[in-house]
DNA sequence: TATCCGTGGAG
DNA sequence: TCTCCAAGGAT
């Protein structure tokens, strides 16, 4: 039973990436066929979204918009209304305007220099990694919740890792990348499929781990997670709740809304008026008039 | 860096 | 029922 740091990298990584041969799943983004726009839709939809609810939303959006210029030419509002209820209808915003962005700046290809991604709006680091690993086929460091919570107990030997990426995972990443560019990319895949799907946060299935060997927590007889409480999110009556069901009316109305069908969502004025004056703010709603609404334009 | 930002499903 | 959490990003 030797940790895995203690282990051989390319034992690790060969074990990882014949699990993923073996296990991975069949999904749209990860064909031959799906385009870096593709990809780019697919990481923008699962950032904090499940697999299962994207699934259909991603077919839906590519079938209307197959690359970044027929995006761009609509209306930001018909992204936040294709966006439907997959949460977090800002990212519908950022992907439209990513979209602008590389029509007006990259020729309408999405550009494969990982710092050109970082620029365009939604792009943070995980999903600048990800484009660049699993569209281009580059080496780089794909740090998402899968792998951090595979490396917390694997390489750490604890349940769950830190609130916030730490350098020290930065760095146990890097040295565990496979310096060989031709299978950066699959063992960050690989890697991420294996918290996905083996190494998940509520119920791992060691017995079914091909790292268990190696896995630090585990040998250590899986210890409960001891840090600092991790914050519930809560969401009964928040802001976000009020903008949630002030955005779905818009959604669903096609054209202009009144301020009356706003008022209907929610009884408490001061805070339904501090909610519609935020989504106004974020450019998620448009005001046209008087008391008239509508998604922007 | 802590907080904000939606929605729905699993246990 | 209720808590947790799901391929994060921006500020």
């Amino acid at each position: 039973m030797d940790a895995i740091s203690a282990a051989p990298a390319p034992l690790l990584h060969s074990t990882v990436l014949d699990w993923y041969e073996a296990n991975a799943r069949d999904l749209p983004w990860r064909t031959p066929e799906a385009s870096p726009w593709a990809v780019m839709v697919s990481e923008f939809m699962l950032q904090q979204t499940p697999v299962k609810r994207v699934l259909p939303a991603y077919a839906a959006w590519l079938e209307r918009w197959p690359a970044p210029a027929d995006l761009a030419a609509d209306a930001p509002g018909e992204a936040v209304r294709m966006w439907g209820r997959l949460g977090y209808p800002r990212r519908a915003l950022r992907l439209h305007a990513a979209a602008v962005a590389i029509t007006a700046h990259h020729g309408g290809r999405v550009p494969d220099d990982h710092a050109a991604l970082l620029a365009l709006p939604g792009v943070g680091e995980y999903t600048a990694a990800a484009v660049a690993s699993f569209a281009f086929r580059q080496r780089h460091v794909v740090l998402d919740t899968n792998v951090r919570r595979v490396f917390a107990r694997a390489v750490t030997g604890v349940e769950y890792p830190a609130q916030a990426t730490t350098a020290a995972e930065r760095r146990t990443a890097t040295e565990l990348l496979p310096a060989s560019v031709e299978t950066a990319a699959t063992w960050a895949v690989g890697v991420m499929e294996l918290g996905a799907l083996v190494c998940t946060a509520r119920s791992p299935e060691c017995g079914a781990c091909p790292l268990a060997r190696h896995c630090a927590w585990r040998v250590a007889g899986r210890p409960p997670y001891q840090g600092p409480p991790r914050r519930g999110q809560s969401y009964e009556g928040t802001d976000r709740q009020v903008r949630g069901k002030l955005l779905a009316v818009l959604r669903d109305a096609h054209g202009t809304v009144p301020q009356a069908s706003l008022d209907a969502v929610w009884p408490e004025p001061v805070q339904r008026a501090r909610a519609l004056d935020g989504l106004v703010a974020d450019g998620l709603v448009e005001p046209v008039g008087p008391g008239v609404y509508r998604l922007p334009g």
